[in-house]
This record gives C-alpha cells, structure tokens and sequence, in this order.
DNA sequence: CTCATCTGCTTTCAGACTGAACGTATTGAA
DNA sequence: TTCAATACGTTCAGTCTGAAAGCAGATGAG
C-alpha cells in the first residue's frame, strides 16, 4: 500500500485546476512528476470523469501537438453566500471556478434565527434547482466572528440572528454536512484574490470599512483564521481620547454620531468624502483617515502583505483619498504595500464564498490542505456585476 | 524512485527528536506508519549513527520489554548567539537541543562591522574549540530587521555595524555557510516556546520592551517572517499625539526623553514601575502602560495567541503590574490570552538562536518543514543562569 | 518447573507505485 | 523524401510499503 495514497493523483487535479487548460507535458513539469505518472493519473482521472481531452493545441512549434486537458467543470456546482445585514447575495459556480448565476435579494432582517435560516436555505436551494446533482457545497459569510472549532457566531451586531444556535442547526440540516461558514470579510478577501485587486497577492489584508471594521488576512494565499475569529479585528485598538475603540471613528455608525455630537447634520458618512465638503467636515475627515492610517499601519506591521484591499462603503468613498494615505502610510512605513479599492465592489464576499465552497470540494476529491492555495487560478471576472445567469454559460432553467 | 525520498525516514526521525526517549513502538503510533516501515527506518538510522539504542524499559506490564530509542545527542553542536547593544551571548546545544555551554561577554561596540564580524566568529570558534567536529550550525540574533530573501539586516539603530554588508559577508566567510540570521526577538521567542515561557503555546506573541520595541511571532510553532523583518513591530503605530510612533512612548529611550520633557529627573526608566512611585511617575506609568495596552490589543487581534510573553529590561520590570495589565486587556478583548513575563531573563535570545541552529541541521537531516514545529521538544531548563559549562555535560577543554 | 500468554520487534511476501528507458505519433525543416 | 524534434504512451525493473506471520523476551498461573 502507499502511505500516502493518491497523493500524486491530487497533486497532478490541483495543478489542472489551477492552470485551466493544460497539457500533460506541462502538468509533469510543474508537479515535478514524471512523465509516466502523470499519464496514468490523467488516464485514471479522465476515467473517474474528472478530466476530459478537449483539443489539440497547436502551438506552433513542431512536433506532435499536445493534447489539451481539462477539468470537467461542470462536474460539480457549489454557492457562494453573503448574508449582509441588508443584502444577501448568492452566486453558483462551476468546478473550474466559473461564476454561473447570480442573485442579489434583501435580508429579512425581521425574521429570527431560524426563520431567517430557512429562508436563506430556501433561497440558496431555489438558486440551485435545475442542476443534476445539486449543490456539492455552500459557504456562507456572515457580519461576525467566526469560531473555527465549533462555528459558534459571534460579534454580529448588524444580524443578531446569525449569533443564536438555531441558525447553524437549520441551515445545517438544511443544506446537507458540506456547508462553510466565515466571516464575510474574509471571503471578501478570498474574493478579491480570485477575481479582483488583489489576484497577484499571495499574502493580502482586506479591510471593510463600512458599518462596521472588518478585516481578512491571507498569508501566503492561506485565510488566517484565529481560533475566534478575531483575526485583524484592529477595531478594537483602544487610540482614541480615554481608549475608545479604533472602530467608533471610522465606521459608519461612528461617524455619525461624532458628527451629532459636534452638532453637524449630514446625510451619510459619505459626505465626509465629498470633494465639496468644508472645512469642518474636512477636519473630521482627516480624524478618520488618521484612525484609518493607524489600521493600515497595523495591518502592515502585523503582516507586510504584498496588498491591502480596502472594501465596504466607506472603504469605497475613499478611493479618490487613497494616493494621499498611502504616502502617509508610506512616511510611517517605507515599505507599505499598495492600497487599492476592491474591484468587485458588493460581490467579493459572495464570489468568495464560492471559492471557499470550492475548496471543500477539491478537498473532497482529494487535494491537500496546501494544494488549495491559488485555485482555482486567479482570472478577471468577465461580466459585469448584476443578477441572473451568466451569459454564455449553462444556469439553466 | 520513491518521489518522497526518505520521507518516512525523517518522518520517524522527527519523532524521535520530540519525544526524547521513545520505543519502535511508540514511533508507529506517533507517526501512523506500521511497524515493520518503523523498525527499518529506525535500523537505518542506527545505521547512519543518528539514532542509538540505549536501555530497556521495565513497564511493568508483562511482555517483552521495549527498546529505548534515542537520538545519539552528540552528533552535532551548533551555536545560538544573541549579538546585543551592550552585551553578546553564546549557548552551544548538542542535537537534542540541551545546551552544553554558555558565555557572555560584552559586545565591543567600538568595532567597525568588519572589526565586529571578525570578533563575533573568534568567539564563537573559541566557545566551539575542542569539538570534535565544529560547529554543525550557527545561528546569530541581531538587534534588527532582518530581511528574508537577502538576509540585509535593517532599523539596528542600536547596533549600526550589523546594517553594513561587510559584517555579513565577513561572519558568512568565517563561520561557513549553515549560518542563520533573524531578528533578536523572533529568536527570544523560540526560546521561550522551547525552555521558557510559552513551552504550552503554539501560536505566541513575544514583546521585548526595552531599549527598542521589538517583537517575534509565531503562529502554529512556525515563525511568521515578514519579507522585510517588520512583522510585529507596532512600535511604528501613529497613536501619540501628532501622530508620535508608540515605539517612543514606551521605549526606555522614549521615557527618558519624555520625563527630561516634564521636567522630571529619573535615573532610569525601571523608576517608573518601582512601588515607591509618586504621582507624577505614577501618571507617567500609565501612559506607558495604555501605550502597552494597545500593543498588546493589537499582538490579540492580529495573531489570537495563545500566550503573550513580555521580554526586555522595561517588560521584566512591569511584572508587578501585569495582572492589572491583563485586566484591561481582557475589558478590551475578553478572548485576551495570558501575558507573561519571559522566564529565560537575557538568554532567551541566545537559546532561541540555538534552536534555530538546530533547525538548520534538521533540515539538512532530511526533515520537512512542518517537522520542526515542536522540536527540539520543550522542556524545563534544568540549570541556573550563568556562564561556563553547563554541569553534568559534555563541553570538555 | 512448564507452559500459556502477552508484548515488542523482525521477517516474509504480495501489492502498488514510480522513474528511466524505450516506442509511437505528428509535424516541420532540410 | 528523409530526418530531426517534440509530445505522448508503454514497458519494465526497482523500491517501498503494510498485512500477516513468526520470533524473542518477559511474566505469571498452575
């Protein structure tokens, strides 16, 4: 027996899936196999309908064409959630990684944990119909912390549901044992690393300023998950007057009631970020790029992530500001990396749950823990964000 | 060809290193391989003179009576030095990791970085004198930012002559190419993980307060490395007034400045934390203790430790507060790990580098990375602080 | 004392997997 | 046309592994 059995096997599917269309020559080179082994892993895959020979690639040069190999995409569908405290968001995608369908639709907020819970299966199962197998897998993000070892919820101040057991119950019963929870912030960044800003980060923080901070680390294309789920919360970094959490300056909710406090009335905490504003909002606004500063500073010594990949709607409202922070930044650290807005604005969690879905399948099919890191490859997301099923693909029914 | 040469080998040799004195059968158990694949291995690397047999156990259960497997500790001796601003030290460990030698001597600080670099390697040679196969392993911390990729070594304000490319090249030259550099606190925490402190934790933070702020981190038993050697330094965070660093803040040198400010005169920063206190010192003290605070809150978010170790001249000198220290923590994070004060006092850095050595040498053994999580095993150290010849062991001439 | 029994280790053996080498197919250049 | 170059597939000997059986040493019951 081998000790480590179909471990070429799952070496030879992830470089296939990580490298779309291959061949075998080039499968041998990068898994470091000989030529033989790969041939009978691809022979024995294909004949487990994993894989499949599509064309023959003529590449120019001469000799005898390769053949093309590929994964059998639509060998498995999973769904990507983001459950917001406003929206939910659902997109289905194929093996390979391949958005299929979206669907945008507001949350009942004003269910309970397991009405809500029924509802979101409801949905997800509704997105699903049609297909052969149903869904192989389901992540879900949520706006709060995440236990890794029981998957307790905790700190969702903006969808207290999420926090009660029922709702893991229900969900759990009813979308069947291969189902992913996460903060959505960290699928945000799992988003990002796929489809978005940051594809060519391997180690990249993402930070969601919106109602609420929060943050996704990734080292070394690997989501950092504290045992709580704490990971990045630098919220919580008590720099205000007499330590008030970091997050009461820079978060939505904080800036309006510092606003109220100073007896300014403004609409939205956009407004801060508005190229008309005055003097008095402009002096707020340097109070939360300055506490926004600081979390990049932290993110940046905690890390040094090649990226940093700022998200949520206030995250947005800084773009035009980001040059100035990031020279900021670069004063208090030389070697900051970039910062960048996220590219697929209201999606990324949803599309990273997808890929965290993904990854429990390719799990199931054998891959290693380490082999997930960069599948499926990186790609910019062809269509543009909106509902309905993806153009030129199956979706179905 | 088994494409994972002597894979199983350094699997049951790895093993063999973090469990001390073990049995064939134990080994199979540990390690998931049967028996039979165990006792080849073991035989040859009995063969290969890195394993021995030694007694026979007497379990008290009836049957034949097992083996005792050992890893043969005088194979190879490396070197851990902890090159500081005022003083150097230099533990030599045999393969099992238990430190045979021990010297300290002040650093001559008025050396060029060649001049440095020549008398670093004399002593390190001189402490190896009489081995009889030198040193398998050096591994040298440094009071700065050391970078991965090219081991430039950056921010040692307190020891400038290490910044220049000649120490390297002349420290390479004369202490061969298994040479190992790292940050004095990445070292200081390994140290502690292994003989001190945070021998239970696997992911630990390490803040070492005193001249500088420095900081080493481990997440899962592997140090977390930046490519530039900033990983942990929240010193650089913007949170004083003006944006000040909160390295000034809580550095003996900030403190001094600080104190000369307000008119205050205190022979050293340690008066701050002494009982007798009166209350300006005391006001003084708290400021640097929310200093402290927000680092620690920041060393929680980032990594979820499982233990904070406080190292360094200034953070033995808050012992006495740190239970208060960790209340507040706890209000900010109640998730908040315990803070301990590092138990190696000025060796941790010098083990730890020692332990770094090791690494080198395992590696060259033929073990993965993921082996060395763990290894050398922690234990207790046995004997007192203090130069010379550790009792009861090796290290003759 | 004898013998069953238990535990630890070793040997045997069949099976699986692998890489090197070789064979085959395809193309383009000479 | 011939040949070289490239890509792929196949054969084969070698290596490694685990299951099972066997050997070795120790204990305790009768």
């Amino acid at each position: 027996m081998d000790p480590h059995p179909n471990r070429n096997r799952a070496a030879v599917l992830a470089r296939a899936l990580a490298s779309a269309p291959t061949t075998r020559t080039a499968l041998a080179e990068a898994t470091g196999l000989s030529p033989a082994t790969v041939s009978r892993m691809v022979d024995a895959l294909i004949g487990e309908g994993l894989l499949q020979e599509t064309a023959e690639v003529s590449s120019g040069r001469r000799g005898r064409r390769a053949t093309l190999i590929e994964v059998v995409a639509d060998g498995a569908v999973v769904a990507g959630v983001d459950l917001g405290a406003s929206s939910t968001r659902i997109v289905l995608a194929d093996l390979l990684g391949e958005p299929l369908h979206r669907r945008t639709c507001p949350t009942p907020t004003d269910r309970g944990a397991e009405g809500l819970a029924t509802w979101l299966a409801d949905e997800v199962v509704a997105a699903g119909r049609g297909l052969t197998d149903g869904l192989a897998a389901v992540a879900v993000g949520l706006p709060g912390a995440v236990r890794g070892e029981d998957r307790t919820v905790s700190s969702a101040p903006n969808l207290p549901q999420v926090e009660q057991p029922g709702f893991l119950d229900v969900l759990e019963k009813r979308l069947g044992p291969c189902l992913d929870l996460d903060n959505d912030s960290n699928y945000a960044l799992l988003g990002e690393q796929r489809f978005g800003a940051a594809r060519s980060a391997r180690t990249a923080v993402m930070l969601t300023v919106g109602a609420g901070l929060g943050a996704g680390v990734a080292l070394e294309g690997r989501l950092l998950r504290g045992r709580n789920g704490l990971v990045g919360e630098f919220g919580h970094l008590p720099v205000g007057p007499l330590g008030t959490p970091l997050e009461h300056l820079v978060t939505g909710s904080g800036i309006m009631r510092r606003a109220a406090e100073l007896g300014m009335d403004i609409a939205s905490p956009a407004a801060l970020f508005a190229e008309d504003a005055d003097g008095q909002l402009v002096a707020m606004r340097r109070h939360v790029e300055h506490a926004l500063l600081v979390v990049l500073t932290a993110a940046v010594v905690s890390y040094e992530p090649d990226m940093i990949v700022l998200g949520g709607r206030i995250g947005r409202s800084l773009t035009p500001h980001l040059p100035e922070l990031r020279e900021n930044l670069r004063r208090i650290v030389p070697s900051a990396p970039p910062v960048v807005p996220a590219q697929l604005s209201d999606l990324s969690g949803a599309l990273g749950a997808a890929v965290a879905a993904l990854h429990r399948v390719y799990l199931g099919l054998g891959l290693a823990d380490h082999d997930l890191v960069g599948v499926p490859s990186p790609r910019a997301l062809g269509s543009a964000v909106g509902d309905g099923p993806v153009t030129g693909s199956g979706a179905e029914s």
